[in-house]
DNA sequence: CCCTGATTCGC
DNA sequence: GCGAATCAGG
């Protein structure tokens, strides 16, 4: 099997899908796991957060967290001009704060002096650095402001779509309707029979017709074809 | 052992 | 470019 366009279209729906590599081999057919890893890297498809990778989660956030305070500013060795970093340093501002901004964390910001309570109309000066970006530094130990989290939304059932609106799905199943699949599973109008079952059976009296063969006298039956095999696996 | 994705490397 | 082999974590 060949890396047709078609096919290539459909890795990357899947992969962006988040399907699994395995399962997007499946679906498409002919090529490996492997296969389809390989090409979604040559692809430059995103990377997935991998079994193996997941363990370097825990070392480089924190590194990444406080690196940046070291290298927004010129690596002291390399700036020659000792007055301009006094200047940088020397640029702090004052900053007003309106009380009702969200505190920031409790062990945090000793420079915020309390306010008294029931005071809202108290400001805190806070100074700031300014950084050589011209971004306000946080003080030591600030937060950055929580984001306030969205605001509940009502859920509403889903519609189904109007190909399986009348058609009879795995939720709808139970011991008295029959179970016979129409179509295959994943397709977006598998569904069930839905007929009323054949009480006692799984399905109703006409799929029970197709599921169950009267047994033929023996003489009658035809040999199975031989397995182009050993036969199935025994464990 | 199964699964997963990433990477390597011979073709 | 391709993918089997291999690695390594869940």
């Amino acid at each position: 099997m060949s890396w047709t366009d078609e096919r290539i279209d459909r890795l990357k729906a899947m992969w962006a899908e988040g399907k699994t590599a395995s399962a997007i081999a499946d679906e498409l057919g002919g090529v490996s796991r492997n296969a389809v890893i390989g090409k979604a890297h040559r692809l430059g498809l995103d990377s997935r957060p991998s079994p193996v990778k997941a363990g370097e989660d825990k070392a480089a956030p924190a590194a990444a967290a406080a690196a940046p305070a070291a290298e927004a500013r010129p690596a002291p060795s390399k700036v020659k001009d000792k007055a301009a970093i006094t200047a940088i340093l020397e640029s702090a501002v004052p900053v007003v704060e309106p009380k009702s901004a969200p505190a920031p964390a409790p062990s945090a910001a000793p420079a915020a002096a309390p306010a008294k309570p029931g005071d809202s109309t108290t400001t805190t000066l806070v100074y700031r650095s300014i950084g050589p970006g011209g971004f306000v530094r946080q003080g030591p130990g600030e937060q950055q402001a929580p984001i306030p989290p969205a605001p509940p939304r009502r859920l509403v059932p889903a519609k189904p779509s109007p190909e399986i609106a009348d058609k009879t799905s795995l939720l709808e199943l139970n011991d008295r309707i029959c179970k016979w699949p129409l179509g295959h599973p994943g397709e977006p109008d598998f569904h069930f029979c839905g007929q009323q079952a054949n009480p006692g059976y799984p399905y109703c009296v006409q799929h029970c017709g197709v599921a169950y063969q009267a047994q033929l006298p023996r003489r009658d039956r035809r040999p199975p074809p031989p397995l182009p095999y050993g036969g199935p696996r025994v464990r």
